[in-house]
DNA sequence: CCCTGGCCGCTTTTT
DNA sequence: GCGGCCAGGG
C-alpha cells in the first residue's frame, strides 16, 4: 500500500456519492481544467465539492508521507477516519476562500453556489467571490474608477437607457431612422464591444462602409455622452475592465496575484471580452477551472462564441479535460434522442450522455390540425396526468418563440389548468418602477442626463421636447451639465419662458439631494420621493386600473426594506442602485405554488421537469424561418432542440400542427427536421382526428366555463424564493377580453 | 403638450 | 393579429 493509493481510497470513501470522473473533476485543484458537463451530469454539485475540497485539503498531489506516518494512515482508515483527521501530520496546505474566484452568468446560479457554498463551509463562504461577470466587473471599476476617468459613483445603464441613449444619439446626428434603426444600432455597438472593438477601433474598420461608418458616429457620440453622464452600460462594465488591466498592469498583477484559483461556469456562454478578461485574470500558468457544455450554447445572437470553449486547449496551457457523461435526470429513452439530434452537429467536442437508469417511455410526437388543437392536446394531456396523480408542477410547456404562448395561455385557462409565464415583464423593468429608480439614479448622480430627461416630465410638468432641447442647447453652448442648467436655469435667457417650471423641478431635486446627503434612511428617503413628485396620484390619474402599478411601487418599498436588513444601518442608495441595476432578479409568488410552467426554450436551460411538451416542431418556427439557410444557426438551434429534450426527466410530448396562424396568415409547415433526427423506434405517433370529420358537439372546446386561474408573469428567479410578494399582473385577463367568445364560435 | 389613429414589423435574453 | 411608436390634430 503506497499513499497515492490510500490517499485515494480515503477520498473516494469521503466523496462516495460522486461518480468516478466527478471525483476526478474535484480532485484536480493546480492547473488548467476543462469540464465538459453534459446535461443533467451534476455539474454544480462538482463545482461546490471542488472549492470545498480545495479549502480542505489544498492540492493533495504535492503531499509527501513517511513509513511510519503510512503506518497510522491505514489504521486510521480501517478506523473509518477522514483524511482531515491528519491534517497536522501530513502537513497540507489548504487554499484559502479569498484566493478563491467563481464566476458564473446569472445572478441566480451565483446565488445557488453562495447558498450551497454556505451550506456545505459555513461561514468561510462568505469570503469567497461568487459573482456574476457584471457584478464583479463592477467591484473592481468603482475602486479603479478614477483610473478611467469615473467616478466611483458612476451609474449602470440598462438596455432601456442604453437604447434611450443611442436614440438620441441617432437623432442629434441626422440620421433618418428607417435608414438606421435603433435597434439594429444598438445591437451592432453591442457586439463590437462584445468583441473588445472600441469606437475608435470601429471607426478604423468601417472606414470605407457606408452604413457602419454612420454607426460608427453613433457609437462615437453615444460613448461621449455616457461618459459626460458618468455612467457605463452592460457591455462596458467587462470591456473597461479590460481596459483597465491593459492600462494598468499593476492594478491586473494585484487581482491575478489576488485571485490563486478561479472557476467560471458555463463558458459556452461567453463572449470574446469575458474570455480576454478571464485571461487576464489567470494568465498562462494560472489556476483555471471551466464548466460548460458546448452543446448548450444557444446565446450566439447575444454575443458568445462557443469557440471559446471549444477551443479553450489552444487559449491556455496544459488542459486537463474531464467529461461528465453519466446523466442522473432523464430515462434512456430521452437521452437517446438527444444524443441522436445532437450527433447531427459537426463543430462540438464529442460526448455521448448516458444513464444507468431503465429506457422509460417513448417520446410521443403528436400531429395536431393547428395551433388550437395543439394547446388543446397539452390541456388535456395534463389533465389526465393529474387525475393519475401528477401536479401541475411536474408540467412545463417549452416553445421557441413567446408568441407562441398566446394560445397555450388560452387554452390552459380554459380549461382551468392553473400556469405561470416565466420570464416575461421582469420586475425591475416595468415603467413605474424604472420612473421611481430614476429619481432614485439621480439623487445619487444629478449627471445622469439620460435618466434625468426620463424623469423630468414624469409625472406631467409640461416641460416637454422643445424646452428638452433648449437646456440640451444651453449645456452644450456652456459646456455645463444638464442637471447645472437647470438648477441655474434663470441665469440663461434662452429659458426665460420655462424657468418657472424648471426651477420648481430641480428646487425638489436638490431638497431630495440634500436629504439623502444628510444621511436619511433609505426607506424614508423612498418615501419621500414618492410624497414630493406625487406619483401615486398621477398613476391613479394615468391609468385605468393603477392598482397593480401601485401594488408594484409598494413592492419596491419591501425590497427596500430588505435590503436594509440585509446590509443593516449604512444601507446607503448608492450601494442598492449597485444591487438593483445587475439584478433583474424579481417577483415571486406567496400563495399557489402548484402550476404548469411556460417559457421559452431559452429560459428552460438549467431547469428540469417530470413531463416537457414542446410545441411547434415545424420548419419555419423550430427551426425558425431566419436559420434555416444557414447551418452555423441550424447547428446552433440544434443545440436548442437539445436543451429543450434533455429537460425532461420522464416523458417528452413533441407537437406540430398541419396548420397554423401566425402573424395573421396561416401556414402550413412541415414537421420539424429535428424529428426525423430522432430515430423512430423511439418514438411513438399520434394524430388528432381531422376535425372536419367531426361530430358539431365534439368540435366545441371543451369546458367553457369561467375559471379563475391567477397567471402571474414571474421573471426567471424560480425556485429561489427570498420576498413574498407577487405581481398579479394579468389575472383574468383572458376571461376579461372581449373576442374570446367570438373565437370560440371561429372554430366551431 | 397630450391624445389618437394609422402604420410597421415581428426569434431567442442576461447583465 | 397585435402592440409599440410616430406623426398630426386638438
Amino acid at each position: 500500500m503506497n499513499f497515492e493509493c490510500l490517499k485515494n481510497e480515503f477520498l473516494n470513501r469521503e466523496f462516495s456519492e460522486l461518480n468516478d470522473r466527478q471525483r476526478e473533476a474535484v480532485f484536480s485543484v493546480s492547473g488548467n481544467l476543462l469540464i465538459l458537463a453534459g446535461a443533467g451530469s451534476g455539474k454544480t454539485t462538482v463545482i461546490i465539492n471542488r472549492i470545498y475540497f480545495m479549502l480542505k485539503y489544498g492540492d493533495l498531489s504535492s503531499v509527501k508521507c513517511s513509513d511510519e506516518l503510512l503506518r497510522m494512515l491505514v489504521r486510521g482508515f480501517e478506523d473509518k477516519k477522514s483524511l482531515s483527521d491528519f491534517s497536522e501530520a501530513l502537513n497540507f496546505d489548504p487554499i484559502l476562500p479569498e484566493d478563491v474566484l467563481a464566476i458564473t452568468f446569472t445572478n441566480k446560479a451565483a446565488k445557488e453556489i453562495r447558498e450551497r457554498l454556505e451550506a456545505k463551509l459555513g461561514e468561510k463562504a462568505d469570503r469567497i467571490w461568487a459573482s456574476t461577470f457584471h457584478s464583479m466587473c463592477a467591484k473592481i471599476l468603482r475602486i479603479h474608477a478614477e483610473s478611467l476617468g469615473y467616478s466611483p459613483r458612476f451609474a449602470i445603464y440598462d438596455s432601456d437607457d442604453t437604447k434611450r441613449l443611442i436614440k438620441e444619439c441617432i437623432k442629434s446626428l441626422n440620421i433618418e431612422e428607417k435608414i438606421l434603426p435603433v435597434k439594429s444600432c444598438m445591437s451592432h455597438i453591442s457586439s463590437a464591444k462584445d468583441s473588445l472593438l472600441d469606437s475608435f477601433g470601429f471607426k478604423m474598420k468601417y472606414e470605407n462602409d457606408f452604413k457602419m461608418s454612420r454607426i460608427s458616429q453613433v457609437y462615437d457620440m453615444y460613448e461621449d455622452k455616457k461618459k459626460k453622464s458618468d455612467a457605463m452600460d452592460f457591455d462596458d462594465l467587462v470591456m473597461n475592465t479590460v481596459k483597465l488591466f491593459k492600462k494598468h498592469p499593476k492594478i491586473r498583477r494585484q487581482y491575478m496575484e489576488r485571485f490563486k484559483y478561479v472557476m467560471v461556469d458555463e463558458y459556452q456562454d461567453t463572449s470574446e471580452s469575458q474570455h480576454e478578461l478571464i485571461k487576464m485574470l489567470t494568465g498562462k500558468n494560472g489556476n483555471l477551472c471551466v464548466v460548460g457544455d458546448d452543446d448548450q450554447s444557444i446565446y450566439k445572437f447575444r454575443g458568445a462564441d462557443v469557440d471559446n470553449i471549444l477551443s479553450f486547449d489552444k487559449y491556455f496551457k496544459d488542459v486537463k479535460v474531464i467529461r461528465l457523461e453519466q446523466n442522473y435526470r432523464s430515462s434512456g429513452n430521452i437521452l437517446s434522442a438527444a444524443n441522436a439530434v445532437i450527433s447531427n452537429n459537426s463543430s462540438r467536442k464529442s460526448k455521448f450522455l448516458w444513464t444507468s437508469s431503465g429506457d422509460g417511455c417513448k417520446i410521443r410526437v403528436h400531429v395536431s390540425y393547428s395551433e388550437h388543437d395543439e394547446a388543446e392536446i397539452i390541456s388535456k394531456e395534463i389533465l389526465e396526468g393529474v387525475k393519475n396523480g401528477k401536479k401541475y408542477s411536474d408540467f412545463a410547456v417549452l416553445y421557441r418563440s413567446g408568441i407562441q404562448s398566446a394560445v397555450i395561455e388560452k387554452l390552459l385557462t380554459r380549461n382551468g389548468i392553473p400556469f405561470r409565464v416565466i420570464g416575461n415583464v421582469r420586475f425591475f423593468e416595468r415603467k413605474e418602477i424604472k420612473d421611481i429608480l430614476s429619481y432614485l439614479s439621480v439623487i445619487n448622480n444629478p449627471n445622469d442626463e439620460i435618466r434625468l430627461r426620463r424623469i423630468i416630465n414624469r409625472p406631467n410638468r409640461t416641460i416637454g421636447d422643445r424646452t428638452l432641447s433648449s437646456i440640451a442647447e444651453v449645456a452644450q453652448k456652456n459646456n455645463r451639465s444638464f442637471f447645472e442648467v437647470i438648477s441655474n436655469c434663470s441665469k440663461y435667457r434662452e429659458l426665460q419662458r420655462a424657468s418657472y417650471k424648471i426651477t420648481s423641478f430641480s428646487s425638489l431635486m436638490n431638497v431630495l439631494i440634500e436629504a439623502n446627503k444628510d444621511g436619511m434612511a433609505l426607506h424614508d428617503l423612498y418615501d419621500l420621493v414618492l410624497e414630493k413628485i406625487g406619483y401615486i396620484d398621477f398613476i391613479k390619474s394615468s391609468e385605468d386600473d393603477p392598482n397593480p402599478r401601485i401594488e408594484n411601487i409598494n413592492e419596491l418599498r419591501n425590497y427596500i426594506l430588505v435590503f436594509e436588513s440585509q446590509r443593516g444601518d449604512g444601507a446607503s442608495l448608492a450601494e442598492f442602485l449597485e444591487e438593483v441595476s445587475l439584478v433583474s432578479d424579481s417577483a415571486s409568488s406567496e400563495d399557489e405554488q402548484d402550476f404548469v410552467s411556460l417559457m421559452t426554450i431559452h429560459a428552460s436551460k438549467g431547469l428540469e421537469f417530470p413531463v416537457v411538451f414542446l410545441p411547434g416542431f415545424e420548419e419555419g418556427i423550430f427551426p425558425s424561418q431566419q436559420c434555416i439557410y444557414e447551418p452555423d444557426s441550424i447547428e446552433e438551434e440544434r443545440r436548442l432542440a437539445y436543451v429543450a429534450l434533455t429537460r425532461a426527466k420522464e416523458k417528452i410530448f413533441i407537437l406540430h400542427s398541419t396548420s397554423r396562424m401566425t402573424y395573421g396568415t396561416t401556414s402550413h409547415n412541415k414537421p420539424s427536421r429535428f424529428i426525423s433526427e430522432i430515430p423512430s423506434n423511439l418514438l411513438e405517433i399520434t394524430k388528432s382526428k381531422d376535425w372536419k370529420k367531426l361530430a358539431a358537439s365534439d368540435r366545441i372546446p371543451p369546458s367553457n366555463k369561467q375559471v379563475r386561474v391567477k397567471s402571474v408573469v414571474l421573471a426567471r428567479s424560480f425556485g429561489s424564493i427570498t420576498r413574498k410578494p407577487s405581481f398579479p399582473v394579468k389575472t383574468n385577463v383572458l376571461f376579461r377580453r372581449p373576442g374570446i367568445e367570438k373565437e370560440q364560435d371561429q372554430i366551431v
